[in-house]
DNA sequence: GAGCCCGCGTAC
DNA sequence: GACGTACGCGGGCTCG
């Protein structure tokens, strides 16, 4: 259907408010304002924008309050719901969206938003415009006309006057006497009872319109294409007033006095300052790619350093201001860049080529001058340059300190914090030059507000010290056994093979195992097979570990499936995707260490990830097995032993809790004890493995249910479980109900080291969510904690191997866990800083115990 | 075919 | 939805 550019495109607000809120489930926004409604009508009208690029368009809204059909029609105003407040709440946000995408803005009191559309499609065609009616409703199928268009949007169909036609079976000006006969339950019009929509077409296919229809009730008596005639005429004859007032309340209103131009529709430039805040604030974070940042866009071209610049000078010119802006183009992987960019102040910015320069290595080791940089770890990479970067300032991690779970990324500094848009091409090099231009001012405002908030010490003596570490680290690697995961493989593929029959077999048939739904049709449509406690997910029954287990006990087919699932999730996630990320120079595995990436601030690891690398099962052994160390060189393995448990009895300095690690108790044998109410000695096997899934349940904030359904007990036994836990506990108990009471008055909770998290959910108005945010804070400050622990110790760690020479390195931490390689001759040498830096770190109220192996593999280490 | 979400599972 | 923090696989869907 061809439309021209130039049509007025009329939203019909109000009905899209009414179907997103329906149709979408209940969203809510950071603070807890519901806002599906608001949601579903932005992206309609985003998209709209997007792919009609319209020239005028308006939206227009229902206006508050009464309007003339509830004057003609009592009943109407009477059964007209009212808005739900969850929806009435979101309609002053949707204008503000409309007043920052600087939309036309309409509603007329006393009228509905469809008078109003119909008015103005009319006063368009007569001024000889086109005007397309964007609507998810049919009401406004009467005003199709020559020249006015309707676009169902949720269907994508396109009504012109023969499109009303076929769908209605009359012509678009006949519309008002089908609903004056048939009703319309949404629009509360009573029409006449007893006949529906067939017989109200038949009706007025044959007579026109109502009129035609009351004229001629004795015709209507025998007219053959109807059900029962003759009661459907007594119907009219009973009914037409009815009739009439539903066909008055029907029809639109396209004579309303309005006072506008079309050019007041004309579609704008968005009002970036005025809308980004607005989404931001709802969490629309997918509409906000879609809003150019507040301000201008700024694209800087860098000069290249030639023979002729006097480099000498400039180098003095830098040390002066003691600060350098750095970037340089690669993907982190080791000297994948050529040039380098860098930037002082109010200076330009210049591009120099690594190999031409040596002058530029010194000026990166000058320790009286402080390299910022975005995300400096991969620049340092990039450069091959792993050491002696100190001071440096990267932003990236100061955005995260100041608010872990937002966004780092340097086009969001820029717009956030300078109001500047970086050019979104991907142009490499010319799009850095405009982002090290940015960098000294986003340095100045970032420390500040990190100094202000007490997160200087953090910042400056563990996280910037740990970039160069975490370089290291990923520069290094860890070597890869190839031959025993090939073998592996290959034993895993035949076992899997041999599954995959038996399966076929119990299953009655073939399909593809992977896949979940095809599993729930084989286990609960075709074999029926149901048991207690089966939990349903989004699309259905689940087929999670733990209902295949329950369902293991009624048929042989759920502990196979199992079985197949496990070693395939082992082998395509480790034994044969990890081969594929050796580095070929290299010949070792080089992860990434993502340093601004958790919101507690522990590290996270990609590209491959190696925190997740199996342990349990045989399978995991073997896989463990595969990371190797040289010859001549182990790995050494240490592990903090409950940091979380002892990091629990420091910050609630529960006395029971602090007692038991200060005698070096078994932790878990001890909780069972005091829960249980047993001698330490009479502690069984079971009780103490109850007692060690109520610890670790206690830092996660694990509820009766989970424990339930974890130790596969009642949930009354596991409440009772948890009540016997705190009653002895009392110092955990407080502590928890403190930090969650401190974390709703202050909105953050804090770690050992000062590290903040926000949690605005706190405050949201939706209880579950309140529940989990209430959660992540008593959880937080504990893994938060440990995470500030290992960190430092990794920064003390590597800085003594250096000092003392001693022939070993950091290649992974996963958590609370460091593994090291280091020359044979080493190992003693090592373990004992190993041992010092991470014991040794901070002193709480409760030692810090560390546990040492070492070994040729990973898994021996252990 | 790329990109995204879902269900699931691995680690601490 | 009911246990916190991550990453990544295959399936399956949508979009262009």
């Amino acid at each position: 259907m061809q439309i021209l550019k130039t049509a007025l495109y009329l939203i019909d607000a109000s009905s899209y408010l009414y179907r997103a809120f329906h149709a979408l489930p209940p969203l809510s926004s950071p603070q807890g304002l519901p806002t599906n409604a608001a949601l579903g009508f932005t992206t309609m009208l985003l998209k709209l924008l997007r792919i009609r690029t319209p020239e005028y368009l308006a939206a227009v809204f229902d206006a508050p309050g009464p309007n003339f059909r509830d004057s003609m029609y009592s009943d109407y105003k009477a059964h007209r719901p009212g808005m739900p407040t969850d929806l009435a709440v979101q309609i002053p946000m949707v204008h503000e969206i409309v007043a920052g995408l600087r939309i036309a803005d309409l509603s007329v009191s006393g009228v509905e938003a469809d008078d109003v559309i119909a008015t103005i499609a009319r006063q368009n065609q007569a001024a000889g415009f086109q005007t397309v009616i964007v609507t998810g409703d049919k009401d406004l199928m009467q005003v199709v006309d020559q020249g006015i268009w309707l676009w169902d949007t949720m269907r994508d169909r396109w009504f012109d006057v023969e499109a009303v036609r076929e769908r209605c079976g009359v012509a678009p000006q006949q519309v008002v006497d089908l609903i004056g006969l048939m009703g319309d339950a949404v629009d509360n019009i009573p029409g006449v009872k007893g006949i529906g929509e067939k017989t109200a077409t038949k009706l007025i296919q044959r007579f026109g319109s109502i009129d035609g229809v009351l004229e001629n009730l004795e015709k209507v008596e025998t007219f053959a294409e109807i059900r029962s005639p003759k009661r459907v005429a007594e119907l009219l004859r009973d009914q037409k007033e009815q009739a009439l007032l539903s066909r008055r309340l029907a029809v639109l209103r396209c004579d309303l006095e309005l006072a506008y131009s079309l050019e007041q529709f004309r579609v704008r430039e968005f009002n970036s300052e005025r809308l980004r805040p607005i989404l931001l604030r709802l969490g629309f974070q997918r509409l906000l790619k879609e809003i150019p940042a507040v301000g201008p866009t700024v694209s800087t071209l860098a000069q290249d350093v030639d023979e002729k610049f006097d480099w000498s000078e400039f180098l003095q010119f830098v040390r002066r201001s003691g600060q350098v802006a750095i970037a340089t183009a690669g993907d982190g992987g080791n000297c994948s860049a050529n040039d380098i960019l860098f930037a002082v102040k109010e200076g330009p910015v210049y591009k120099v080529n690594l190999a031409k320069h040596r002058l530029l290595g010194d000026l990166l080791v000058d320790s009286q001058v402080e390299k910022v940089g975005h995300d400096l770890k991969r620049d340092f990479r990039n450069m091959g340059t792993c050491s002696s970067i100190e001071p440096a300032f990267d932003v990236m991690i100061a955005s995260y300190l100041l608010e872990a779970s937002s966004t780092h990324r340097l086009e969001d500094l820029a717009a956030d914090i300078e109001g500047i848009n970086l050019p979104s091409f991907r142009g490499e090099i010319d799009q850095l030059a405009s982002g090290v231009s940015l960098l000294l001012s986003l340095r100045q405002k970032l420390g500040q507000q990190m100094n202000q908030r007490g997160l200087g010490p953090l910042f400056t003596e563990v996280e910037m010290p740990l970039v160069a570490v975490l370089a290291r680290m990923e520069h290094r690697g860890i070597q890869l056994d190839l031959a025993s995961l090939s073998t592996l493989s290959l034993e895993m593929t035949s076992r899997m093979t041999a599954l995959m029959i038996e399966i076929f077999e119990l299953a009655g048939g073939e399909f593809n195992i992977a896949s979940p739904q095809q599993l729930r049709q084989i286990l609960f449509d075709r074999l029926h097979l149901s048991a207690r406690g089966i939990r349903r997910g989004k699309t259905g029954l689940s087929t999670d570990v733990d209902v295949l287990k329950r369902l293991s006990r009624v048929h042989p087919l759920p502990a196979k499936i199992l079985e197949y699932r496990t070693l395939s999730k082992l082998k395509s996630t480790y034994v044969d995707a990890l081969p594929l990320a050796v580095n070929r120079a290299t010949g070792r595995l080089h992860t990434t260490f993502n340093q601004a990436v958790a919101a507690t601030g522990r590290l996270s690891s990609s590209n491959p990830n190696l925190q997740n690398i199996p342990i349990r099962g045989v399978e995991g052994q073997r896989i463990r097995a595969a990371f190797v160390a040289p010859p001549n060189r182990c790995l050494l393995v240490a592990d903090y032993s409950q940091i979380e448990l002892r990091l629990l009895a420091h910050l609630s300095g529960d006395s029971a809790l602090i007692a038991a690690f200060a005698a070096d108790e078994d932790v878990h044998a001890r909780t069972a004890a005091e829960v249980f109410g047993v001698l330490p000695g009479t502690v069984t096997r079971d009780m103490r493995r109850a007692a060690k899934v109520i610890n670790f349940g206690i830092i996660y904030g694990m509820g009766a249910n989970a424990l339930a359904r974890e130790l596969e007990i009642p949930t009354a036994q596991a409440d009772l479980y948890i009540q016997s836990y705190f009653a002895r506990y009392v110092g955990v108990r407080d502590y928890i109900k403190a930090t969650i009471e401190e974390a709703h008055h202050k909105g953050y909770v804090t770690t050992l080291l000062g590290r903040r998290r926000s949690l605005p959910a706190l405050a949201s108005a939706d209880r579950n969510t309140v529940q989990a945010a209430e959660r992540t804070a008593a959880n937080t400050p504990i893994q938060g904690s440990a995470a500030d622990l290992i960190k430092l110790a990794m920064v003390r760690i590597e800085r003594r191997l250096t000092r003392e020479q001693i022939d070993g390195e950091l290649i992974l931490q996963v958590h609370d866990e460091l593994v090291l390689e280091v020359s044979a001759d080493a190992v003693t040498s090592a373990t004992t800083v190993v041992r010092e830096e991470m014991e040794g770190v901070v002193s709480l109220k409760v030692p810090l115990k560390v546990e040492l192996g070492m070994g040729n593999n990973w898994a021996e280490a252990h």
